[in-house]
RNA sequence: GUGCGUUUAGCUCAGCUGGAUAGAGCGUUUGGCUACGGACCAAAAGGUCGGGGGUUCGAAUCCUCUAACGCACGCCA
């Protein structure tokens, strides 16, 4: 269904038009003044040039042409010449009745909905998930299902860090702890356990002893190179045993990214590329494409327009080893193939805006993408401390990731004993769904591509503009809804009985919900979740006011009532429709 | 050096793509529990929108110069 604004504009635009002005100019915003209307329109301002006339004319006369119609409860011409508006209730509980009715709060699908691949998440093999990893599985999910609720076919792949000198490492490590397994001997001929010889959190600690010790001793990186070389040219012992690290790292993922609730569709990674990296390579020479420059193999991706330095992109190193580039140019080249997307998203820290303007223009040039084919780099910012500076333990180390929401959740859950008689089992319980609305609502409420502060004190708080708030606010509704079921009422009749707005709070409500189909389109457009951050807060407090000033159980006229129950329906339902596609949940009580 | 980004209230951030008196939260000060969850609500104080110049009837928003900070600039990812 139309958005409200639309249906406004378009009102005003017969008005313009009957005027004798163009119809264009009736566009009509939300009132920036709300003591002075509910919505506005600046078009008078804006014709006057055009017209020869002064603004406050045109707007009377715009004025005159609306009195008595239905959309509109009152129109003012104010000096200089804005109208001011205020909406008909009947018209706007019509509305919000339609929404209801509709599929997805009438949202339109997209005229031509997209295929979509996301590539988020950023996790390496045998390496724990560190807290530079939060932004991309927290903002890449929410785009993920933003775009997903507004009618787009999304994929979203992990893509992991699973090949390279990284996993020589991890093999050279574990040969140095169990040298007698058989996966080193090369006359093993049998089948090889099936069980992995090694634990996570044993894996955990081999990859940073042999990442360190390859810096100080050539000899043990030249061994780490060499079970590299083995590993990728498919010596059957370090595959097997590549497999055992691959398994046993993606099943821990999996339980550290569901603690978020973050889900990936695909769990590809580097090496399901590294076959057909040869092919590209030759398609990339034998097309002109590729020339080696200071030994390596590049390809030049140099604009006229280009106001800057632009290196080229590199294809090969040059001892002739792949690279960071040609795995990702071969998984675009792999994902036309597989998938034929319109549009590739990466959500990745900002710092490889550069390099990755490089690849996409690669990608371009060589043709590996089609023209339309949409490649989008969404970078995001780092998350600080409170002094500003990179999100650091006490002590200055890294912090995991896992550490980062297990404080979280005891927080909270200290803050939720303190609060309510609950018992320890469901205070945890509670305390877990909570602490994840505040770390990605506390992530998610900021601009992705700015650095933000990361407050453990203000995301935890159940006031301002937090998730553990927006929550409360559900909560809330719902239980009211649980009474006025107990007290005998049937929610599934009151649902249709949606009526206008009685005084100000309960109207103001019904105008916030009524942008969510705007809302909900700019945030896909754009891939702005803290978009949706910002409506849900504002909803909220909606809410919040129209609660305090207005009694509903005990509403005397039944009719009345239910209409109001089904206001707070309709409400809930639209918060929680936001924060699931923010990817977190509301608890039934708190 | 080149390019990109950031700069808005004491702190953390918005600002719907050029409109009226620049908005929230936290913190501070004050008021409100015999209604449905007070983990709430209401109100006050707090700003030369980094600085200069320009475009416009009108600028936090567009252009230009400039400052501070951050980041990136061929064999890492």
């Amino acid at each position: 269904m139309k958005k409200l604004l639309d249906l406004l504009t378009a009102e005003m635009g017969q008005a313009f038009a009957a005027a004798g002005y163009d119809a264009a100019l009736g566009k009509v915003s939300v009132s920036n003044r709300p003591d002075l209307c509910e919505y506005q329109c600046n078009g008078a301002m804006a014709g006057a040039k055009q017209y020869k006339k002064a603004p406050i004319m045109i707007a009377n006369e715009v004025a005159k042409e609306l009195q008595g119609g239905k959309v509109f409860a009152e129109v003012n011409a104010v000096a200089p010449g804005f109208l001011n508006l205020k909406l008909s209730e009947e018209f706007l509980a019509k509305y919000i009745g339609e929404m209801e009715a509709a599929d997805k709060f009438g949202l339109e699908k997209p005229a031509k909905p997209k295929k979509i691949i996301i590539d988020y998440g950023g996790a390496n093999v045998a390496k724990p998930l560190h807290v530079g990893h939060i932004r991309s599985a927290v903002i890449g999910e929410s785009i993920k299902r933003i775009c997903r609720y507004a009618g787009h076919e999304v994929i979203g792949d992990v893509h992991l860090g699973d090949w390279g000198l990284q996993m020589g490492l991890v093999i050279t490590g574990v040969q140095d702890r169990q040298p007698d397994l058989p996966y080193f001997d090369e006359n093993f001929t049998g089948e090889y356990p099936a069980e992995a010889p090694f634990t996570i959190s044993e894996l955990e600690k081999i990859y940073p002893a042999a990442s360190a010790k390859s810096k100080e001793d050539p000899a043990y990186k030249a061994r780490a190179m060499e079970a590299t070389f083995k590993l990728q040219s498919g010596v059957r012992g370090y595959r097997a045993l590549w497999k055992h690290i691959l398994n046993v790292s993606v099943a821990d993922l999996k339980k550290n990214y569901g603690s978020l609730n973050v889900e990936f569709d695909l769990w590809k990674g580097e090496s399901d590329v590294h076959d057909i990296i040869p092919d590209m390579v030759k398609y990339m020479k034998e097309g002109g494409y590729a020339y080696i420059s200071d030994g390596a193999l590049v390809v030049d991706v140099k604009e006229e327009t280009d106001t800057k330095e632009m290196p080229p992109c590199m294809i090969l190193k040059s001892d002739g080893a792949s690279l960071y580039n040609t795995t990702d140019l071969a998984t675009i080249m792999e994902r036309m193939k597989l998938y034929h997307p319109d549009k590739l998203i990466y959500v990745v820290d900002k710092r490889q805006d550069l390099y990755f303007e490089q690849v996409f223009r690669c990608a371009r040039k060589t043709k590996l993408v089609e023209p339309e084919t949409e490649l989008k780099f969404l970078g995001f910012g780092t998350m600080n401390g409170k002094d500003g500076k990179p999100f650091k333990t006490r002590d200055g180390g890294v912090m995991r990731l896992e550490n980062l929401i297990a404080d979280t959740k005891e927080e909270m859950y200290r803050k939720i004993k303190e609060g309510r008689e609950m018992s320890d089992e469901e205070a945890q319980a509670v305390a877990d769904i909570v602490a994840v609305s505040a770390l990605k609502y506390g992530d998610l409420s900021n601009q992705a591509s700015k650095d933000y502060i990361f407050d453990i004190d203000r995301f935890t708080s159940f006031e301002g503009d937090t998730g553990p708030y927006i929550l409360y606010t559900i909560v809330r509704i719902k239980s009211i809804l649980a009474k006025y079921k107990e007290q005998g009422g049937d929610l599934e009749v009151a649902k249709k009985a949606l009526c206008a707005a009685e005084n100000e709070s309960e109207k103001a409500l019904q105008m916030q919900i009524a942008g969510f189909n705007a809302m909900m389109e700019t945030a896909c457009e754009e891939l702005a979740p803290h978009k949706v951050c910002a409506y849900i807060y504002d909803l909220a407090n909606a809410f919040n006011h129209f609660y305090h000033e207005t009694k509903i159980l005990a509403e005397e006229k039944a009719e009345r009532k239910a209409g109001l129950i089904a206001l707070l329906m309709l409400t809930r339902d639209v918060l929680e429709t936001c924060i699931d596609v923010l990817g977190f949940e509301a608890p039934e009580k708190m």
